[in-house]
DNA sequence: CCAGCCATGTAACAGACGTTACGGTCAGGT
DNA sequence: ACCTGACCGTAACGTCTGTTACATGGCTGG
């Protein structure tokens, strides 16, 4: 036992209503799921509108609504509401205040100094893009019947994980070269001619990133190479290059511009896919859901 | 296509009702002041509460909070709670319900534009983050007497991974948290009291991350959190919190700012190691050269 | 020191809310 | 084929909601 002056306060598991609805999700009647896929589609704040509204959001009758709660053992709408706003609560234990009456004595120059830098960093970066690159590298992306793999140094294939992340999510096909050697040769040789390889070489240059394009170029790979001002030998092997600035307060040179020029790029992609980015976003979420893996 | 004045997507002003209350928060009458504080100390569940148990919390009668809202540019109260209720839904978007409402497509034109709205965020970012929070990441990351841990979510752990390759070259003694659950303990148990452990946190917060930082916290860890601006639920364990804006063109939110943070930490630890952290940087540089590692 | 005004609470009101009662519908068992 | 039971929507009801009107108190300016 714990001594007598700890607050004893230990909460209820978090998110306690969501999961009692989840578990039990197949012993309801259907009406009555339909509620219950409604309030944790959009958890909580489905549960805190009114019946009514909750009704129409589901599809069904207001009374199913409250057939549906007092089932779960609750008194009726309100108390479950309460339930559910105590869970918020606790969640939120005044983040705000939190912050706010923290952030007192400060010398404000400092900080937003290295903030306007990494600013102009990235904007300057936008403005020396070539939006045929830009657009050649969506198009690419987007392009479903190209596989897609991605690669880049020690710190930059990080950079690479991330664009492969969004890419798998929108489209599938797409794979960060694993670091075992056997592994990437495996992976290399799945890529056929107008396959894609995504490189990221930044100063110092890396052989091994070198190398590895020019036996993609051997294999008529398309390459898409995100680099720095100075450009990587691998540019002259690319078919689009698109390179960002890396102003840094710091000695490491930075990766603020890079990645910025990355999202836009997914932003790009997920534009020209429209409605199938929609329906594969949809389709992975409801998978990773029922497997719990999101 | 043209641009036809649509402007380009910049996000809802992120807690805009919140904002709004602490902004004026001297123009208002001492009753109505009491409300607004209440709704702050716990928000945002006070306001979603009924008028009268508002009042109760405030200690003022129902007419006053009316009175407060429809001050604050509402309709009634029924419509600040609407406004309220749009935040939180907000805030557990899922990229497929952000799809449908960011309808401004990136056209090839608005590349710079693009650019404005990443740079636009990381100065915000910056703008926002308390100087003495970031201050004192720094000193608890350039401490080398404490162990570093780090984590996050599914996409945000690159950014974890990013943190730990800096640190572990400039003071070692760094672990991004394994992803098997053993390996996590296994780490999780080499922290003492008065160590350090780094997690990202975004919408949609993980369930994964609360339950590490609890654990974390039951053995005094000291948490820093790297979080949005709607601040994971994890920030009341945290002893740092620095929260950065997520304003993107695509369907997702921004990583940028976030990185900008993360590097600005960087920045801050090598200048608070000095010396020091230059001569790891030189040992280990020549380590990885005799091993043919770098 | 008083007049006027804003701030605030009390009291009454209309409407919307959650709830309950009832009846129709469909599936499965006899 | 008929009955039985569960399910679910329609409609009516009573309550509690947010709101408005009004009276009171305190503060400011003349």
């Amino acid at each position: 036992m714990a001594d007598s002056a700890a607050p004893p306060y230990v909460g209820p598991p978090a998110d306690s209503v969501a999961r009692t609805i989840q578990d039990a999700m197949d012993r309801w009647p259907p009406a009555e799921r339909k509620v219950a896929r409604a309030i944790l589609a959009a958890y909580p704040t489905a549960g805190l509108e009114t019946v009514a509204r909750l009704a129409a959001r589901a599809e069904v009758s207001p009374p199913t609504v409250v057939r549906f709660v007092t089932r779960l053992g609750y008194a009726g709408f309100p108390a479950f509401q309460d339930a559910l706003l105590g869970e918020l609560a606790e969640r939120n234990a005044s983040p705000l205040t939190l912050i706010a009456t923290r952030s007192g004595r400060a010398q404000p120059g400092q900080l937003e100094q290295t903030g306007e830098l990494f600013a102009t960093a990235t904007e300057r970066s936008f403005q020396r893009v070539p939006a045929a690159e830009h657009a050649a590298a969506v198009s690419l992306l987007a392009d479903p019947n190209r596989r897609i793999a991605a690669d880049g140094g020690r710190f930059s294939r990080l950079l690479a994980a991330y664009l492969v992340l969004h890419l798998t999510q929108l489209r599938g096909s797409s794979a960060l070269l694993p670091e075992t050697s056997v592994g990437r040769v495996d992976e290399l040789l799945t890529l056929r001619r107008n396959d894609v390889l995504v490189l990221f070489d930044f100063r110092r240059y890396e052989d091994a990133t070198l190398e590895l394009a020019e036996a993609a170029a051997d294999r008529r790979v398309q390459i898409v190479l995100f680099t720095d001002p100075w450009m990587s030998p691998v540019a002259r092997l690319a078919q689009v290059v698109l390179p960002a600035q890396v102003d840094s307060p710091s000695p490491y040179d930075s990766f603020v511009p890079t990645l910025a020029l990355v999202e836009s790029v997914v932003g790009g992609v997920v534009d020209a896919l429209g409605p199938a980015a929609e329906h594969r976003l949809a389709e992975v979420e409801s998978l990773g859901q029922r497997l719990h893996l999101l």
